[in-house]
DNA sequence: GCTTTCTTTTAACAAATGTTAAAAAGTAGT
DNA sequence: ACTACTTTTTAACATTTGTTAAAAGAAAGC
């Protein structure tokens, strides 16, 4: 229970009576690689933390898969149309290694807002942290290429290429594996 | 002072008095077609609700502009990084029409979240609301073609291609101009 | 060590999109 | 109605990306 408190509290600053209601509903979880955390189309309403392994969401479109997004150590993981708005998902979150997860569901979060000022602000400020950064992600998918996309991970996240398929990469870029191939081979 | 008032009760039940707080932080605006509400670099730690009229955000992108969001009657209106974060922003807003606009900053909307429960939990909602509204714009983004997000927008809002260019639109769609004439000629 | 299976690269061709420039259509002001 | 200006469409060609299939490489099981 190392990195989930850290980021917990990086999130926003807590009380220890504020942080200790949090951690008492924070279930440990230790899942196998493969396994489906949140099925497609189906109202997942937890709120997840990855402590070691990483997860990735995807969807299918016309037979095929898309990831578009990873979540790694420190990671919040949500299908947020879930957890948020009670509503059926549209991404298929798969775990990528054996991992260790944190669970709490939308149920208790809930209680816990209506009642405590401090976790309400925690909640308000997860929200935000993970609102700018899907925007941040928006606008490198609209106004980057392929090429800069992949450079960008290769800066900012380098153990990934390590850790995940090429071909889950690619389509996280927006292109084919056989693009993303090019690429590489384009940059040796 | 109608559509601001509906929609902010929308985001989340409030109490007269939690209202009342929040609209007494509440500037109008009157401002010209043309007129930039946040440029591009600054930190601009305002949320705008638009009451009347239409704005985009946009990047610049070799020199050329990369429009990544619309914003009409109803929307909220920020550069989240600026209001969530105090940090520049990355897109430059503005006005495409002439506008009627509420503003609030941020420093008033700290004050009220930190004494105030039903606000900071409308606090909460209105980022999670906008959450899943840009995590849907990112999928999409990936997982569609230019054809299909043009007829989606075309089926959202049909108002759109009344009031904005066609150029904006293109690089919304993230194409250009010409791709986006040549879509819309095949659909004829 | 040798299959067997999965992943990645390469090749050839087709389709989609970008680029540049010009033409056409639409607007606004006089 | 005319001009000046802006926006949209069209055309020709270059570039990028997709598709399909095969080859090469890497990993897993026996």
């Amino acid at each position: 229970m190392e990195k989930v408190l850290v980021k917990l509290k990086e999130v926003y600053p807590l009380s220890g009576a504020a942080l200790g209601k949090l951690i008492a509903k924070l279930q440990a979880l230790s899942l196998p690689k493969g396994y489906i955390l949140v099925r497609e189309g189906t109202v997942a309403n937890k709120l997840y933390f990855m402590e070691k392994g990483i997860a990735r969401s995807f969807c299918y479109k016309d037979g095929k898969e898309i990831t578009f997004w990873f979540g790694a150590e420190g990671s919040f993981i949500s299908s947020y149309n879930g957890y948020i708005a009670n509503k059926p998902g549209y991404g298929t979150i798969e775990l990528l290694e054996d991992c260790i997860l944190f669970s709490i569901d939308q149920a208790s979060m809930q209680a816990l807002f209506q009642t405590d000022l401090e976790l309400a602000n925690w909640g308000r400020k997860l929200a935000e942290l993970e609102l700018i950064k899907t925007e941040q992600l928006l606008i490198s998918q609209l106004f980057k290429t392929a090429h800069e996309k992949y450079q960008d991970l290769l800066a900012e996240n380098p153990g990934l290429l390590q850790r995940v398929q090429l071909g889950h990469i690619a389509s996280y870029l927006g292109v084919t594996q056989v693009t993303l191939s090019r690429i590489r081979t384009k940059m040796k």
